[in-house]
DNA sequence: TATATTTGGTTTATATTATAAACTAGTTTA
DNA sequence: TAAACTAGTTTATAATATAAACCAAATATA
């Protein structure tokens, strides 16, 4: 009936990160900190969550002297986004 | 960009208990515990929590002896809901 | 007819999670 | 050279979900 959700996923700014990461080949700390709104220790937070999981690659250099965090999503996280949407579909009809 | 997420539907059993809501009359609370497969006492919890929010009410009474709980969803409820799936469109592409 | 078990829950305690606040390390600007 | 800013991380706290323990009444069992 009911699936269960992915609880890596199913939270707002992880979900957030996420769809993002999704669109986009690469993104930024603060290019997703800038588009999610979230607080940068929250969001380095949630970041080295999905790093952990594997959902995402994190690659640390400098950009104009400045630290850059680059990130990207995993083949392993696009297919468990995948899945996340479709067990949503369990629950909500579209 | 990315809607807030009503942090009340925004969780896996009480989405589950509010999905079920959306398309029966009124459900029984033995009948959600089935369909949910959560324990009585989360479902316990959450069902307040969304009877104090007045996305659904509550009904006590007896049927066979024992104790009956009988939950319909409201009109506030009914528009929490979708305003909760459209929202959630801004995460995922449907 | 005790007593054990089941039904239908509620309450409370604990574990998990999200979030904000505080901090680090370095850079730029005045 | 001191203040303010960038780009984060770490840690402490608040909020949440969940399970475990409990309760009251009904029914089954010995």
């Amino acid at each position: 009936m009911f699936k269960n959700l992915d609880p890596l996923l199913h939270t707002q700014l992880r979900l957030a990160i996420m769809s993002l990461l999704m669109n986009v080949a690469e993104a930024e700390f603060t290019y997703i900190k800038e588009k999610t709104k979230a607080t940068a220790g929250n969001l380095s937070v949630q970041i080295d969550k999905l790093k952990v999981a594997e959902y995402i690659s994190v690659e640390k250099s400098f950009k104009n002297n400045y630290p850059l965090t680059m990130c990207k999503i995993t083949q392993k996280g696009r297919a468990a986004f995948e899945t996340y949407v479709k067990d949503l579909k369990s629950y909500i009809k579209l």
